[in-house]
DNA sequence: ATGAAAGCGCTAACAC
DNA sequence: GTGTTAGCGCTTTCAT
């Protein structure tokens, strides 16, 4: 109550009555040097010490300015996360898990879009995130070897999550896999003509860079059925283009008689093709997804999950450990979380009406 | 080519040979006082000069230290966005409106999460986007006194986006009228006994701080219909929250003959518990949602519209606004972005089977 | 163990 | 119009 502490009246707008470290210091009766090392938790202060200065800027309500801490050589506390569609649940999850880990350990998130290719190029040109960060976050898309050059340019860490980036530490899942489990169970169920929706992010991506569609493949070819391209059709992300795709292969001489569509909203564009044609799901035709998308459960989807949000939060420590020091002078295997079929009731056997 | 541009081998992490204002200054042959100027687009330089300054910064790639320019006076350049869950479509949309009319005034966005309860509580307590930004969003929650006084400490500009909070400068959109759209919809079909599923969320509001729940009774008031507050029942938001409420709605010894959802989440849960009754939608049961989610269209769901990244843009140009000090000494009325029906397949006269 | 002093990179008076 | 000179609030040698 050193007369500092009650506002009083102007109960708006009010530059928060900086307190600097200075104040601090003199409340404690040390320099700000002193001080600093106290709050820095530095060795050579006595605890006495150390315990009225931190006892002092509890009262006081002291925050650093972490401007000033930085320009004196700390570090920002901030990391950049490069994100292509923020809107998108994959992309919402992997940020809320991210967000939830690094503000465990007290570091901003600063998000910054990098959705179709004019906005990606203009990142990579400007680069906003330059002097602002102490690490980025690449959230799943693939970098390529310019944008590469450009991140490395940033000098900071980084890390992805969310997908397939080599040459960077990351967490993800393994594609190969889940499509696998999503194909061994429509094999199992004696399937044997089987489309692939596969999709392409924002137009730029292989056909396949993600494994899923390879495992459509493999898993025909195992279960020895010869894998017909012709049942494999790409289309842009999101349920109107799964709608498209499961109407190009209704439209083949034989369609099949199940589908792995790329993820969970793909499939229900799928579906909803079927329904519109009239046709019975799963009696007629299954559909399986990957994702374990909250609709799935909502639309009765058979899909293969996948931890979204562990992947956030386990990249946020893979950042952590990167400003630790931790990660130097070689970066660590990809770290794959596990992904498990999720059975409901978008599949059946084949003209099976169950 | 005078040496310092291509850094060369040294492909990795390399502390982007930190470019200085008096490097710049320097190599136009200026005081860094003059290039600072010139930089900042301030009166009193000479055109001359202010070209010079610009090529020389241009060409040593400079980029301005955001601490030292914030340390000596700056804005920082960021702003903090309070989001309770930023994997839900409605707040991904919000924070990509954001980001990109926040971007195209080179704002940076700083996320913070202030979801669950504690979670919340936490945010207020440490407030840990303190002396980090030049302003806050608020993202469709209601805030309460003792967190806005928190807010007021910060010393900043505060803009709300998607909803209702009164004392922000604010957009959103008119939850009444939306609500009320939806209703006279199912009015104009014929229905007279029509379920609400109000949803709470984290908990924590009131059933109805957003008028949708009041567009109810007010059109069956309206219509000439007596409200039955037993056809209102509230759930926790989310489509598992909508599917509860259904089945209780189910348990009337009256049901309802249509159901207001009070997003299409929870829409969607409704329309799972109805099929999973055996019941048919529309044919037995209307449903009607509003937000127009993605997942509305695959699903062929009947809602109201409502413009949610154009609120998040929206909002980020309030917050441009209100830097500029535009806003300064009046808090303008809550802008009301336009919402519409969209008709789809699940709603239909009562008993009629279309 | 603590203090004094020198910056970090920039902007804002104040002179010229 | 442009240069000089102080800081902004911290961290960090270098002394003591």
């Amino acid at each position: 109550m050193t007369g500092d502490t009650t506002p009083g009246g102007a109960a708006t707008s009010r530059p928060a009555s900086v307190v600097t470290l200075d104040d601090v210091a003199r409340r404690a009766g040390v320099s700000s040097a002193t001080a600093s090392r106290a709050l820095g938790d530095h060795p050579h202060v006595a605890a006495a010490t150390r315990a009225r200065v931190r006892e002092a800027a509890e009262e006081l309500d002291y925050v650093a300015s972490p401007e000033a801490t930085r320009l004196a050589g700390g570090p920002t506390g901030r990391v950049a996360v490069l994100v292509p569609h923020p809107s998108r649940w994959f992309f919402g999850e992997l940020i809320e898990g991210l967000e939830e880990s690094l503000r465990a350990v007290d570091l901003d998130l600063v998000l910054f879009r990098v959705g179709g290719p004019e906005e990606r190029a203009a990142f990579f040109a400007r680069l906003p995130a330059r002097r602002k960060v102490d690490a980025v976050v690449v959230l799943a898309f693939a970098v390529d070897e310019a944008e590469h050059a450009r991140l490395a340019s940033l000098g900071v860490d980084v890390v992805a999550a969310g997908g397939r980036v080599a040459s960077y530490p990351s967490v993800g899942i393994d594609d190969h896999l889940a499509g696998r489990q999503a194909m061994d169970h429509l094999i199992h169920l004696g399937h044997r003509r089987i489309g692939m929706i596969a999709v392409t992010n924002d137009g730029e991506l292989a056909p396949d860079p993600d494994g899923r569609t390879s495992a459509w493949r493999a898993a025909l070819a195992d279960a020895g059925a010869e894998p017909d391209d012709d049942l494999v059709v790409t289309v842009p992300w999101g349920g109107e283009g799964g709608a498209d795709g499961m109407a190009r292969l209704l439209g083949l001489r034989t369609p099949p008689t199940a589908v792995l569509a790329h993820d969970d909203e793909t499939a229900l564009g799928a579906v909803r093709t079927l329904r519109r044609a009239g046709l019975r799901v799963p009696e007629d035709l299954s559909v399986i997804g990957i994702d374990d998308h909250p609709v799935a459960a909502l639309t009765d989807l058979t899909t293969v999950a996948q931890p979204v949000r562990a992947q956030g939060r386990r990249a946020g420590e893979l950042v952590a450990a990167a400003l630790r020091g931790e990660l130097r002078e070689r970066v660590p295997p990809a770290e794959l979380l596990p992904t498990r079929l999720v059975l409901r009731g978008t599949t059946s056997p084949p003209g099976a009406p169950r």
